[in-house]
DNA sequence: CTGCATGCAAATAGTTTGCATGACG
DNA sequence: CGTCATGCAAACTATTTGCATGCAG
């Protein structure tokens, strides 16, 4: 993130460097969860690669996205109704405010989450690994447009 | 919740309010979601209500969870994972922790939630409806158990 | 009585898996 | 070259739906 390596080839490297082989079908993976600012879903990454590699299977997305959550480089967001989202730019937990309406998610700043978790962990006794905070509302511009 | 009437009464009277039947199926399970201290899932739900009402059909749970999170007494847990868990003892947004070992889900005290959704709601100009905080660790019992 | 609720089975959606073929290292 | 990744299709799981029958109001 600090300009002489981008997210793209860290995680390719990440790979790279754990023993997993860099295909072209994992590239353009990979490049679209780096590149991606809106939290793709399955469908959309599937979509925007095939546009390169017309070939690639929906098997092999969801195999790649598989082992990239498995090294902690990007983040499931699973809203139940089956219907998961990913971030592939800040796999670390943070939240997260998803539009009711139109569905797009934006990363809120916030801060005081962790002191929260630390205050959790002293109360209930519990090893917080991990967290995940959503908000869900109306973005500004689906307000705007008339029911 | 104040002794004079209990949750399971509250739901049902709730129901009948809106025009919907009371059937024996649909108390069994609002019983079970009024009652469950364990955040249980629907496979749970069905388990407890065929012991009392072996003829009841999965499809019946699911329509009556349905049921109940359109009139807002029943808030669901989206995992992902194709895992839902359901907390109808309290339908508000409050935060949760879930062991990552044993799946036990317990509700912990957290204040200045209210405050973040207000914060948010003036900083990004979203309008919040809803929130969900849900925190992954593990339980003390389980940090006793060797691995 | 009348219509909504039930229960069964089939349909659906998202995701995973097995296996033969292909290509990275 | 050997092994791991790919792509296809079939398998799976959780959930939903259609429809005939049953029961609540």
């Amino acid at each position: 993130m600090n300009g002489w390596t981008s997210r793209l080839d860290y995680m390719v490297e990440k790979l790279k460097g754990k023993g997993f082989r860099i295909t072209p079908q994992r590239i353009a993976i990979v490049e679209v969860l780096a590149n991606s600012c809106d939290h793709p879903g399955v469908d959309q990454i599937y979509r925007e690669v095939i546009k390169r590699f017309p070939t690639t299977s929906l098997a092999t997305v969801y195999k790649t996205i598989s082992l990239l959550k498995e090294i902690g480089e990007v983040t499931e967001m699973g809203f139940g109704d089956g219907s998961n989202r990913y971030d592939g730019r800040n796999p670390h937990p943070h939240p997260h405010i998803m539009c009711v309406k139109c569905k797009s998610i934006i990363d809120p700043d916030l801060s005081s989450l962790n002191e929260m978790s630390k205050e959790l962990s002293a109360e209930t006794g519990y090893k917080i690994v991990s967290h995940r905070l959503d908000f869900f509302g109306v973005c500004p511009d689906c307000q705007k447009k008339i029911e």
